[in-house]
DNA sequence: TGGACCATGTAACTGGTTACATGATTCA
DNA sequence: TGAATCATGTAACCAGTTACATGGTCCA
């Protein structure tokens, strides 16, 4: 995966901007994917300069110029590819982990900090998506009603088990 | 998080090489971390250079020579800072979740494969760690337990909810 | 008047990976 | 005989971030 599919993907059902993609991955994506405009603005003139993606510039008034872009056909061969291809390996990559891992030559209070903030960290991630889950349940389509349940899954199992050893009742 | 706190964090507990941490990696920390050896020797080399770490070699019949790392004061005070610093948020990039997020545009048979190839591929990883804790549960200090146990039960929900969704019964 | 939002873009940097090079030993 | 294990290291590359630059509008 990289983020070229990622944007065929959003394209596929609608224009964007640069701008409006950020602001999708943080809103829909941000418990799986992330990327910021240094990243976003270059890839977009590079899909443009492989005709996947097209743009058009919009003159707005009181607000600055935007590049709206569209898939292309070829963008959408590109993407339907992906979609059909296995997906690449997860990457997890966890400090907490790590923390954790080495936890028992640190103090007491340090990990006890550590797991209540870790745990509120994860509480708040899952307040958040259940709450987008319970508002868009009905249009949601299925698979991604599925990524938003798995998430949530995964979530409330890390949250019991700290908060077991946390408050152990 | 970066490799040099990792690698101080081994050292604490005995010396390495550099072929051995790796090896270390793979065994113990790959459900939450991992790095080549293209990062590893350049990195031991940094670590010696800024006396983090002091080297000897060692030479050895019928095999290469090797290089055993010892953490020294200095390094000792930086894992400690490390270890009592809040943990950097983690990092997770799925390709999966991205494959099941548009999972509505592509056709059915891709996305059941997809859903068994993640699922079998989670179960190895399960398994694997499980017969990990059960064969050193008894030496095995507090903490690094519950590594162990957090990793186990996200793995558990995961697989259980996909499996729910695969083979309803 | 100062912060948030809208909007795009570049340059410098970082933290890694992959592939390559070397070479002996052991095991199937 | 060829693959796996032991062991170290470098060079080329890559995907991404952070920080900076620009500048108008809206709202408290």
């Amino acid at each position: 995966m990289n983020i070229q599919d990622v944007i065929l993907g959003l394209l596929s059902k609608r224009s964007f901007s640069g701008y409006d993609i950020k602001h999708h991955f943080e809103e829909y994506f941000s418990f799986f994917f992330d990327a910021s405009f240094g990243t976003i603005y270059p890839t977009l003139s590079k899909m443009e300069g492989l005709k996947l993606i097209s743009k058009e510039s919009i003159r707005q008034e009181g607000k600055p110029d935007k590049n709206i872009y569209t898939i292309t056909p070829a963008g959408s061969e590109q993407f339907n590819r992906y979609l059909h291809a296995p997906a690449d390996k997860e990457i997890f990559r966890s400090d907490f982990f790590m923390h954790l891992y080495f936890g028992d030559m640190a103090d007491a209070a340090t990990m006890e900090t550590l797991l209540r903030q870790a745990m509120q960290e994860k509480q708040e991630m899952y307040d958040d998506l259940e709450q987008k889950l319970n508002q868009l349940d009905a249009f949601l389509p299925p698979y991604q009603k599925l990524s938003m349940e798995l998430g949530l899954a995964q979530y409330a199992a890390f949250i019991q088990k700290v908060k077991s050893v946390l408050d152990p009742s």
